[in-house]
DNA sequence: GCACTAGTACGATACCTTTCGTATTACGCT
DNA sequence: AGCGTAATACGAAAGGTATCGTACTAGTGC
């Protein structure tokens, strides 16, 4: 019945309001780190099941609200599940390189074997 | 007891040992994105007084070491006060265009009023 | 030696977070 | 309608953190 795209709609910061520092501290947690990774792999989006975290589905909710929150993913209900988008371009414009920076970090440590 | 440049010397993470995790986590915090942000002005380094911050002085010796401990700065014993430098070089060979991606996103926000 | 300055250590407080389990809601399919 | 799946809400436990005040240590200079 209703317009956008679904019933259940899902409160995201519009672009002006995210803040740097929320983005990092999100960034900060190692799951939420990985998450983040796994989500950038893939265009099209993941759903919060698809993402092989070993923690509870509780957990697993909490992280995505914490990165939905703070700006960094883009939730979309679709059916029973939900579409996790990177916000790439919000981020891009408000803080040019920083994602990939993160994203190249993180792959590089993982890398080292620390992830 | 030793030698290398001072006797209180002062325990610094090897480049190995520099995690993501914790620069990000260092780096959430507001107080300490300014401290950084302002020691990134001085090539030569700041003590740790010269950075104007409301909080009380142990508050401040609290996000040094946090900043040291993570390996964001390098502190070095001058005389009665302590000097701060960004580890620039090892983080830029760790995480290549984070740092700069970082502070170009602190000041683009303190710029746009947020800060 | 003495006072001054710069910074540390420690303990307390108040708050925030990560994690979990369980109960519940929303949707799709038969 | 009924069942299964995806995810949320809520409350609890455990641990972390930002902040402060006060007492302390280490150099500098008189």
């Amino acid at each position: 019945m209703a317009a956008q795209t679904n019933r259940r709609e899902l409160a995201h910061p519009s672009r002006v309001e995210i803040r740097l520092e929320d983005v990092l501290h999100a960034l900060s947690d190692p799951q939420r780190l990985r998450i983040v990774c796994e989500v950038a792999r893939e265009a099209e989006g993941l759903t919060c099941s698809q993402v092989g975290l070993p923690v509870a589905k509780s957990t697993l909710t909490h992280h995505f609200r914490v990165l939905r929150e703070c700006g960094v993913v883009q939730q979309v209900y679709r059916g029973t599940a939900k579409m996790n988008r990177l916000r790439r371009e919000d981020l891009e414009v408000l803080f040019p390189g920083l994602l990939d920076g993160v994203l190249r970090a993180a792959r590089a440590q993982a890398g080292r074997g620390a992830g």
